[in-house]
DNA sequence: ACAGACGCTGAACGTGCGTATAGCCTCTTA
DNA sequence: TAAGAGGCTATACGCACGTTCAGCGTCTGT
């Protein structure tokens, strides 16, 4: 019964689950041996297991423990809704990740290894997120931020996959822009572009439109 | 010395690389073993590395397979650059997936996999694609169907990891929108809203605008 | 002072992996 | 028909993995 010294993170087992996290994030779980685990955390391998009970008791750990750090996004999120609601500025999650996350977290790239591997968790935190983006987009669209969209359900999809498409393909991204787009200089110019595609469009309508 | 036959495809080599390119794509090079390779495909696990000399031979055989079949795309692309430029229509990348594979293909999640892994061999697919929409764009604007880009580099990126993010978060938009995005009709569903949103915009301009 | 618990180590165990090897069967070629 | 090559299998080997276990030092409560 150990409820009250989980929070206070300087113990050998906040090491072995930060060294975790950041292998995990990197490389992938399967990739990583509960040896380099351990060796990172400066630890024996049998702690890790004493600890954990087992190298897929320490995957749940971390997981707990990222998704704790990701919902603490929503709250911040929730005060965020209404200066977005103004419409002057444009409030994606990647930007929110740039101000929750200091450079060097390995936390993007975890939230990236979740979406990728088809983790229950990051479908679970997908769907919550793309709730959030829906009401966020029905919010703005009676306040008359936003037009009436034609499907809203896919308008909501499109908006929150592309903000996670900056953090999915992040590396890509740097390698074809020059500038890390989760830096403050990259989203910002990242930024100025999309607000500009989202307020002003990017295609000139084509005479023939159908109007179906 | 056999250079002619690897072009006929109905041998059991040929059987071994689709089973390692499906079980790759599904789950990853380190979570598949050469056992299970071989019994997918009915063989021996021996005859895997009999015919590719390692389980890492294998990988690159796979990976040049799906990089021929993703380049095939270019020259397809080449014909829709016309098209495209009449700006009648979204021409995505997600779009000439669709058109390419059959349902159940395992090569776009193998393209997943390709860009998670932060493999070379997806970082120059990345490069090469960032290009041809750069290219793109930039005819595009020179013939008036898009607006001159604020930053055309930034631009480009963004509609290309747009339509990237739609092969990469492919399941979890399905269960949001309830359709698969990579079917024919769901690919269509996607691209009436982008369409709508990338032609009028979404966002309404606020009255207290910075020029800046 | 003593006893129990806890954090932690180092060595060891069993398993499943990739790979090597020896040999079988079936074609082809002369 | 004899001989050789190559597709293919079965078995085994060595290694690295996750995990177990006996035991060490230290800290805490009585």
């Amino acid at each position: 019964m150990c409820s009250v010294a989980d929070d206070r993170d300087l113990t050998a087992k906040a090491n072995i689950r930060n060294a975790a996290l950041r292998l995990f994030a990197e490389r992938g779980h399967d990739a990583v041996t509960v040896r380099e685990i351990a060796a990172a955390a400066g630890v024996s391998p049998g702690l890790v297991v004493h600890h954990f009970g087992s190298k897929e008791g320490l995957r749940a750990a971390v997981d707990a423990y990222a998704a704790q750090a990701f919902d603490s996004l929503f709250a911040m999120d929730g005060q965020d809704l209404a200066s977005a609601m103004t419409g002057d500025n444009w409030g994606s999650v990647a930007e929110m990740l740039v101000r929750a996350f200091p450079h060097g977290s390995p936390l993007p790239a975890y939230l990236r290894r979740l979406f990728l591997v088809n983790d229950p968790a990051g479908a679970a935190l997908f769907g919550r997120w793309y709730a959030l983006t829906r009401r966020l987009l029905d919010s703005m669209t009676e306040v008359g931020a936003v037009r009436q969209a034609e499907d809203p359900a896919v308008r909501a999809a499109f908006f929150l996959v592309n903000d996670l498409a900056l953090v999915l393909l992040r590396n890509q991204v740097a390698a074809a822009i020059g500038v890390d787009p989760l830096t403050p200089e990259g989203v910002a110019r990242w930024a100025q572009e999309v607000t500009a595609v989202y307020t002003k469009g990017a295609f000139v309508i084509a005479p023939s439109e159908e109007p179906s």
